[in-house]
DNA sequence: TCATTCTGTAATTATTAATATTACAGTTTT
DNA sequence: AAAACTGTAATATTAATAATTACAGAATGA
């Protein structure tokens, strides 16, 4: 995975989550986070179609959230931002096969990455969108 | 953090848990991994600073664990590796100060960034590099 | 003692991944 | 019909990783 981005989505919906259903446009979203436009609109459409947000085409149009801040959990969106991957992502190497652990270390080393990503998704599982945004004065 | 870097430290470590003490040369294990030398010799530094390799200089030299397998917890190997970061890195980003969102989100982020290392680091800590090697064949 | 085989580390280059930019068709509003 | 948006593709730029080269210093052993 990509960590920015995980940091980006939260931005994005806590921003969401205070615009209280206004739609916002991805350049001002984007002048907040101090990114691309392009990139905010690549990631809402990550947010919409895991459907935390909605998007609305044309003049005066933006993202606003498709469901109350109470019943978006961290955890959901953590889940939409790293695909199908884990925390520690893809194992991209190849190792030898020729060694014994080489071999087997891909197939053993994703039983421990399916670990480690289940306890973040569990204590990420533990907050809401609302109480992550409600920290902000 | 660098995903990659923690599944070549456990890559590292299970061999030299195979190798019962007797010194792997760098050139060996990076033949294993599949990566260059130099970035296994780099990564055994970071392990051995942490206190779970030895290293003996010249020939027939190479490294060795400093401890029993039963007493390194993946826990301890995702620690050295990300050093004094977390899961998700550490925000690079530099948000618009004059947005009350973007103002708090690095403060607000680091917290969750927190919890989910934690829960990382619970997880990684019931695992120890025995157990994880004695899975091989 | 001296060639050999290692480590440790720095410096440089090459490769890959992430991000920014440009562009534009399509949608909605006024 | 102009204006202000989204969605998406294509390309360029920048940053992060990894590989390579290089070499001083340490231990071994013929």
């Amino acid at each position: 995975m990509n960590n920015a981005r995980f940091q980006i989505s939260v931005h994005i919906l806590t921003l969401l989550a205070k615009a209280d259903g206004k739609p916002m446009s991805s350049e001002i979203i984007a002048a907040s986070i101090n990114i691309n436009p392009v990139l905010v609109r690549k990631e809402i459409t990550i947010l919409r179609k895991a459907g935390m947000v909605q998007s609305k085409e044309g003049k005066n149009g933006g993202c606003f959230l498709a469901k109350n801040a109470q019943n978006i959990l961290l955890s959901e969106v953590y889940k939409a931002v790293r695909q199908d991957a884990t925390v520690f992502g893809k194992s991209k190497n190849t190792p030898n096969p020729a060694c014994p652990v080489g071999r087997q270390i891909n197939q053993h080393i994703e039983g421990i990455f399916q670990i480690a990503d289940d306890a973040i998704l569990e204590s990420l599982g533990k907050i809401s969108l609302a109480e992550f945004s409600n920290q902000f004065e």
